[in-house]
DNA sequence: ATCTTACAGTTAAGCGCTTAACTAGACAAT
DNA sequence: ATTGTCTAGTTAAGCGCTTAACTGTAAGAT
């Protein structure tokens, strides 16, 4: 593999000089520059990345954190949609992205995790926040890597969907669809901040409708669509007038209505479901489900587009963005 | 950050020795390790990997590679599962997961991708690679990097599910279940190697049942489940007495059905259809997709496992993994 | 008593870059 | 003529490791 080494000898000048076309740093004349763009072009050189970390600190890497925690991050698209924005931006701005998955161990530390953070390798961190008693995000920002969040944790530079908007938004439409007896499928939120919001969001709904939260039913799941089977029979023992149901996600949510219909309950006509989250299966259920979009392809730009501006000094401002209502199938007035 | 030379100096030997005692390279003695290692605890030293790499050409970096091409890579659950047996792998062995999408470019070379094969941060390449007319695993081998290819590329060190077996394995269900008038959703084979197996089983399958592939019905979708409605809708007009439909993916079969139904037909008592892949949709979906799982996760496994036996300097053997028929509820005997 | 051999540790070079500090010429201003 | 400033380049140090080559000691073999 060629080195700079090589292409100054060949374009006879200094490394120094080399570099310094290389990064468009004054001062070198036109024509020397077309004589080492030249070598370059010949023998196909291209930077050795460690080399240039190890002298200048610029990796050219941007770690995407993904705790690996109550659920199997793998399966859950919303986790895929945001990498899939992070990886478009992180592509246009020339950087690689790498993947870490840390434990949440007994004592607090992932020691490879750690080892990651001060291998110099990582300009910048990408973490998913969401798990109340341990920030990611923090571990990196206590060694000064520039980190952006995605979650509630660190107030400074983070983007985030509106979770409690979003719980509204899912209570005010299925409470002006006319429904009164409601049930909700939720999780056991010290697991989840984002849910937490979302049931104030709900709460908030509820109050504004002159109601109660309180009023309502809710049972817990475990964001698995067989959890969402469960929580129906529970629901429907509980209070069996109820006219809708809201999960808190789209997979509890298919799992109640594929419940409901074993039951011979129709959905929508007996009762209206709503999700959240928009997963693909959403779209392609039977009937499709009504749900709410976070929009995360967004996320996970924006949150590297935050990432950039802040490794380019700029103190950029949080960002939240609202979701949306996907009205589909599993909803109707009463 | 504490460099080496900061432990070296404060156990009072020379950073050669350090080194040895962190690479278990002999030899020192039992007491300088402890001195050592007591220092390396107390001040918390962890090796600035990019220095490593530069010196001896050991990154801990494993890239993945994921040609973004005619389908969203993001949004194919099969893609994921494998990066999490992949994951898993490299996180036992202490290695860093480096995600690269590389784009399919007209004069055949993702400039970015070539910028990071030459880098010098890759110790080793795990290429999804079936497209037939590039191979990214290739570009990485010229490089001497040393590569593993998930699917039908190069013929050394490449790990793959036995397509071929699988799609006999869907057809020789469906005929034993005595279905004769049997319609099959495929997509055009020049995009995928894997497809193209699948349907050579099928038409093995045919062969030893006596009858012939040309005798079944046969549309071309794009993996979509929207392709998978418009495909029924064909297949019924060129064949109205079909009674079972094979899929070559979860997502067209599951369109499928949704069509079916529309059209007033159940599935599985009017049509019986079965899907492959086994995606978390499939489990759900009402009623529940028969399909073939080719068990990804261990796809990516054994990928990994490939990669750190060449890094070791040993030759494995390719391996192909037996996909297996999941039952549920979209196939009755006929 | 001498020669090996094994062990414990050090010295120093080098991996391929970046960059601060320097040189030297050209031109402008005083 | 002197000083200052800008431009174009070079020199060389250094980033934090690994590792080949070396030194010195102690035990074992003859």
């Amino acid at each position: 593999m060629p080195t700079l080494q090589d292409v100054a000898d060949l374009a006879g000048v200094s490394t120094a000089t080399v570099s310094k076309v290389l990064s468009n740093t004054p001062y070198f004349s036109e024509a020397t520059r077309q004589k080492v763009m030249d070598v370059v072009q010949k023998i196909g050189y291209r930077p050795n990345l460690a080399a240039r970390a190890l002298s200048s600190g610029k990796t050219n890497i941007i770690a995407v954190v993904f705790p690996y925690i109550y659920d199997a991050i793998f399966k859950d698209p919303l986790v895929m949609h945001i990498l899939e924005g992070v990886e478009s931006v992180c592509t246009d701005a020339g950087y690689n992205l790498l993947l870490s998955t840390p434990r949440l161990k007994d004592n607090g530390i992932d020691e490879q995790y750690q080892a990651l953070l001060q291998s110099g390798y990582t300009e910048g961190i990408i973490a998913i926040d969401n798990v109340p008693y341990h920030s990611f995000a923090a571990d990196a920002e206590a060694l000064n890597i520039p980190t952006v969040t995605l979650g509630y944790h660190v107030a400074n530079y983070s983007v985030r969907s509106d979770d409690r908007a979003g719980g509204k938004l899912a209570l005010d439409y299925i409470l002006n669809q006319g429904h009164k007896h409601i049930g909700i499928i939720s999780v056991p939120t010290r697991y989840n901040t984002a849910i937490a919001h979302r049931l104030e969001g709900m709460r908030e709904a509820a109050h504004d409708a002159n109601t109660t939260f309180e009023h309502f039913h809710i049972v817990q799941g475990d964001f698995s669509s067989n959890s969402g089977r469960d929580a129906v029979q529970k629901l429907l023992t509980q209070e069996p007038e109820i006219t809708a149901i809201l999960s808190v996600n789209d997979r509890m949510a298919i799992g109640a209505i594929n419940q409901l219909q074993a039951m011979n309950y129709s959905v929508p006509h007996d009762i209206s479901v709503i999700g959240y989250d928009n997963i693909t299966m959403a779209g392609v259920s039977n009937p499709a489900l009504t749900t709410i979009d976070q929009n995360p392809v967004e996320l996970g730009r924006q949150a590297a587009q935050l990432i950039f501006e802040r490794l380019n000094g700029s103190e950029p401002s949080n960002v939240v963005l609202l979701p949306t209502l996907i009205e589909r199938g599993t909803v109707i007035q009463r």
